[in-house]
DNA sequence: AGCTTGACTTTGA
DNA sequence: GTCAAAGCCAAGC
């Protein structure tokens, strides 16, 4: 199990603003890699946030499972700790999820910008 | 130092 | 609508 200890100061903060909006995404809610990526400014490397999520392995309190594609798909389930686990935790919050994509997923769609910006 | 890989997104055909 | 390629940034080998 490598730790994440050797990544740059730049990326653990990083790792850590990704995180504190992952905590934020409500329950039956589900957001996009590329969203929240576009919250911290870095809409370019969405991959960086998906690489975050790997991070959110050591930390405990992070509904990953709440974080997927621009398409709504279950991409990184293969990572979780059972696979399974990632749909099984969505169906319990009310999502549904067929063939590993969320139904309706454009109306759970949650934007992180949306609850930072405050713009109401 | 250079190439490959990755929980992605966007654009072109 | 789907499929292929490019862009992107950092880590791993």
């Amino acid at each position: 199990m490598k730790n994440f200890d050797t990544v740059s100061e730049q990326t653990k903060d990083f790792f850590q603003r990704v995180f504190e909006i992952t905590r934020l995404i409500p329950e039956g809610r589900v957001t996009s890699y590329g969203s929240i990526a576009k919250a911290l400014g870095t809409a370019k490397s969405s991959r960086m946030v998906g690489w975050a999520m790997n991070a959110s392995h050591r930390e405990k309190d992070i509904p990953a499972h709440r974080v997927v594609n621009r398409n709504g798909v279950l991409t990184g389930k293969a990572h979780f700790n059972p696979p399974e686990i990632m749909q099984e935790r969505l169906e319990k919050e009310g999502i549904k999820v067929v063939d590993d994509k969320i139904v309706d997923f454009e109306k759970l769609f949650w934007d992180p910008q949306q609850e930072l910006g405050g713009s109401d």
